[in-house]
DNA sequence: GATGAATGAGACTTCATTCAT
DNA sequence: AATGAATGAAGTCTCATTCAT
């Protein structure tokens, strides 16, 4: 009884969600290099030829990975235009950052570990450059509107703080207070000190 | 005749070095397993089979390169004791650490490298892990010692700093605005403006 | 539609076999070190890779092999237990022996290599050495219960023949009248010639 | 002050010996291709560009003990001559070998080894099987003037014996009853003995 | 859609040999 | 006579990818 077409989609689907997930898993972990299609298809539950007929190479898998990432970055700003005050907009982001890498650690290590090292893939980063371009010309626009003067500085200095922080707590997740950083993030960035340093 | 011990020994002592710094910079670009040792004897200018007689294995070159970073991280802790006040403090770690970033931008990728790919050494993040506290625990005292209420957080928020401009300075090194950063980060750390947030 | 299970076993199966018979073929004339992965996947008519599939390293190829001579070795004693006479058991040894020898060149070859260069695998000298001594043991029982007063090297001296005769046998296959020594050794452990010594 | 002719003649054999020595030694006990040239150059205390010096290549290394254990060789037939008496002849046959085994482990483990793995040098095949040839027909001669029906036969048995018995002796010197199976040997050919088979 | 046996290029590593001094 | 740095071929082993079924 052969399957019906929609059967066979979900199949597909299911499939090669698991394959993407188990990459993501341990490229994320182990690098890209670091991972063998054997590795990917053992942790995913499929035969190595099965991942084949789904992405074409290792190459693929990691690019199919990029993709993903670069759809997801584009929430920042989806959340960030929840609100048009500068200074409700910071809180959300720095919210929505740290909420970001504690429900994707992988997604992070992975995109990390690509910023690293651009020779496994070279297309990534120019995508990774367009999105921390347009990221930091938002952050600066934000900066300028409470009237900073230094804005690109400060834009700089507040995404770093991100990546900064995000490194720290993934290095050591047992350890790191992030929750007391969150807070004290916010304290930070928010209106009424930021007003004392104008 | 042979060649005197001396001799000898310099000659080994340069192409030793010479290896090394292959090493760091292929390493640094195209990590560990990205790197073949064909790629750095080629990138020395020597034998494959010589860069073995200098390391046993590939594995023995990352060492030997950690222990070298190992001992330059070391510098802060004495550049900091320069002074006594923790503002000025705080300054001569920011100076230090942008020179630092500058001059020695391969040993920085490398140690970013190794982060977030533990998988490739495990002994190299017990050693990362030791200087990280220790930093730490250095800078909670300075935030303490200026009467700051959330030292722990202050501390990783300054210390995430540094790892997130570096990292967005080496991603992008031609537009990243370093300078500027800089001057914003010894103003934003300055004893006026710290004063004001106490 | 892939193989079925029982294709893939018989597969193995059949591929393992001529791997492993290929590298028998091969330490036996050219010992281990002398015997390249290569060469023995050339004999075999795989890939170097198909190999390694089957066998982790070299090593576990020799060791594959050691384990079926060790099963081997346990023939003599069930061939030498059909009879309860000590006289008829060693017309049953000698027999056995040469025809094993004649049947298993190879394996003999195997076997003495290794006695020879203990260093290339330590775990099989004591295999190796157990089997010996049991070897030994029921050897001296047997001439123990002929009569003989020096049982102890009588086990020796018989022992030893074996593998000096088949040394060498297999250093000169063509010249060497294994027959006539056959039937002298038959006749120099027959009872007849034994009761003569006592 | 530069060395006399005589000094420098000296120096070599010494130099020379040292290598083969080492040579030897690292040979019987790891084989030719599991001993590496840096091995034998470090256990004779010399520089490997020295004892390239001396010998030529590996092969030449190994061919000049080949020689050096073809002229030890003949010394059987000298002893063995200071007898014209059959049966006293076998016996300093066997005293000698006896004594020469104890003597000489490794040259004969070298033997052995080499017999084992004639691919390592096509030529040491010959040289043996020329030592081997006269060896046997000397045997035979014996027994056959002793009366022996079955000389051909004989001469391998005994012939066999010895290799055979050393061969267990440096399996495991410790356990081996070497001077028990020596007595018995000269007992089972002993005049006495021999008569009672005729 | 699915399997895993099979391939082969290329990685890591060793070592006989050469050579500058 | 002597050293040991240097080379490069060859060996062990891994892994992305293909393919028969």
């Amino acid at each position: 009884m052969p399957r019906t077409p929609e059967q066979n989609k979900l199949l597909r689907e299911k499939t090669s969600k698991k394959i993407l997930e188990a990459a993501l898993k341990l490229f994320a972990r182990k690098g890209f290099h670091g991972t063998s299609m054997s590795d990917i298809a053992e942790a995913a539950g499929v035969s190595k030829g099965l991942a084949y007929n789904y992405y074409k190479s290792k190459k693929h898998l990691l690019e199919a990975l990029l993709i993903l990432m670069q759809e997801m970055s584009n929430q920042v700003e989806i959340v960030m235009n929840k609100s048009d005050d500068p200074f409700e907009k910071l809180k959300l982001i720095i919210n929505y950052s740290f909420k970001y890498v504690k429900d994707n650690e992988e997604f992070w290590l992975l995109y990390m570990g690509i910023i690293f090292q651009p020779s496994v893939l070279k297309s990534s980063v120019l995508i990774f450059d367009e999105v921390y371009d347009s990221m930091y010309k938002v952050f600066e626009q934000i900066f300028r509107r409470i009237g900073m003067k230094n804005a690109v500085a400060e834009a700089r200095i507040f995404g770093g703080l991100f990546d900064g922080i995000f490194l720290g707590y993934l290095m050591n997740k047992d350890k790191y207070p992030l929750e007391k950083v969150r807070k004290q993030m916010l304290k930070r960035y928010s209106k009424i000190e930021l007003q004392k340093l104008l």
